[in-house]
DNA sequence: GTATTCTTCGACCGTGCGGTCTAATAACAG
DNA sequence: CTGTTATTAGACCGCACGGTCGAAGAATAC
C-alpha cells in the first residue's frame, strides 16, 4: 500500500498499474491481488487510508480553539501542515480522487466525500449562527475551503519547494476577510 | 472533434478512447487518426478548442468595465455563464485538465496554462497598485481564482441541475470580500 | 516429522488500447 | 472519360492491462 501511494504520487494515477505497483514493491504482481482482491480494492483502501491521515490529529486541535475564526485558521494550517509534511500522501490523494471523479462504479467514494464537505458546510453555517461570521452560502464557502486545501496539492505538485507555510498564511487572511460581516 | 468533446464530458477521460469516439461519430477508427495523427493531437486541439471558445468575448467584455473590481466581477460571470451554457465543454475541460496534469509529457499544456494563471496574477496586481484592492499575494488569490472557476465546472458534474448564476454571484462577493483593503 | 495453512512466484488468458496498412470508394481536375 | 487525390472501412499488430491458476516454498500447528 505505501508503495501504491508512492507510484500514485510520483508517476500518476494512470501509470499505477498493478505491475508498476508490485514493482516497486519488489513483489509479483499476483501478490498484490492475493493481498487486495482487485484493483478497485486497492485504490479504496489508499484513499482511505491518506484521508485519514490527512485530519488525523485535526478534531483534537479544533476543539482547543476557542472562536470559528480560530478553528477556520486551525483547518487551514493543519490540513496544509499535513499536505507539506506527507507530500507524497497529499498528492497521491489529490490525484487519485481526480481520477476517481470519472471513472465509473466509483459513487459510494464520492458519497464520502461529499459527506466530509457537508460538515464543513455546517461549521460555516455554525459560525453564522453564532453571528461569527456574515452572510454568505455556507455550501458554497465549504466548496471553496476544499478547493483551496487542494490548490495546495496542486502547488506541490508543479512546484515541489513550493512555501506551503506562506501559502497557508496567504489562505487563512482570504478566508478571513471572506468570512467578515458587513457587506 | 465535438464528438471528442461530448464523450470525455459525459463518459470521462479514461473512457474516451479512439474507438469510443469514433464510435460516437460513427465513423470507423482510421478515421479519426486520419483526421488527427495520433491522440495526443485529438487532446491537444480538444483543450486548445475548449479553452478559446471559454474565453470568447471576454476581453472585450472586461474592457468594458471601468474598475478592477468591476473586471472580478465580470470576468467570475463570463467564465460561468460560460460553463452554465456550454457544460459539455466546462466538463470536457476540467476532465481533460485533471488527466493531462499527470499524464507525463504534456508539459506544454501546463505551461500554456500557467501563462494564463500570470495573467489573471498580473491583473490583482494590477489592482493593488492603483489602490483598489488590499493587500495579499496576488499569485494565491489569482490560484484560488482559478480554483473558483474550476469549481464550477464540479458543481454541474456533480449536479446537472446546479444554480450557477447563484454559484456566481456568491463567488464575486466572496472575491470582493477577500480584496478588500484594510485587514 | 508431518499435515495444514499462508504466501509467493511466474506462466498464462482475454480484452481493449493506440496505431498501421491495404484496399475500396468518393470527389474532383483535366 | 480518365487520372489523381481525399476519405473511408476493416483487418491487423504489438502491447500493457487486470485478473486467474497451479505449483512451489515458508510458517505454523500438532
Amino acid at each position: 500500500m505505501e508503495c501504491a501511494i508512492e507510484v500514485i504520487a510520483e508517476e500518476g494515477f494512470a501509470q499505477a498499474s498493478l505491475a508498476r505497483v508490485a514493482q516497486r514493491a519488489g513483489v509479483a504482481k499476483s501478490v498484490v491481488l492475493y493481498h487486495f482482491a482487485n484493483k478497485d480494492e486497492l485504490v479504496e483502501q489508499v484513499l482511505t487510508a491518506v484521508s485519514m491521515a490527512s485530519i488525523e490529529g485535526v478534531p483534537a486541535r479544533i476543539a482547543a480553539a476557542s472562536t470559528a475564526r480560530d478553528k477556520l485558521r486551525v483547518m487551514i494550517e493543519s490540513l496544509l501542515g499535513f499536505v507539506a509534511e506527507h507530500r507524497t500522501y497529499a498528492l497521491a490523494a489529490l490525484e487519485t480522487w481526480n481520477m476517481t471523479r470519472s471513472l465509473p462504479g466509483r459513487l459510494r467514494l464520492v458519497a464520502e466525500r461529499e459527506k466530509g464537505a457537508d460538515d464543513i458546510r455546517d461549521f460555516f453555517a455554525e459560525g453564522q449562527r453564532v453571528g461569527e461570521f456574515g452572510e454568505f452560502d455556507p455550501r458554497v464557502m465549504a466548496v471553496m475551503f476544499r478547493q483551496a486545501i487542494d490548490a495546495a496539492g496542486l502547488e506541490i505538485a508543479l512546484d515541489p519547494d513550493a512555501d506551503l507555510r506562506a501559502f497557508a498564511a496567504e489562505l487563512v487572511t482570504l478566508f478571513d476577510r471572506a468570512t467578515r460581516r458587513q457587506s
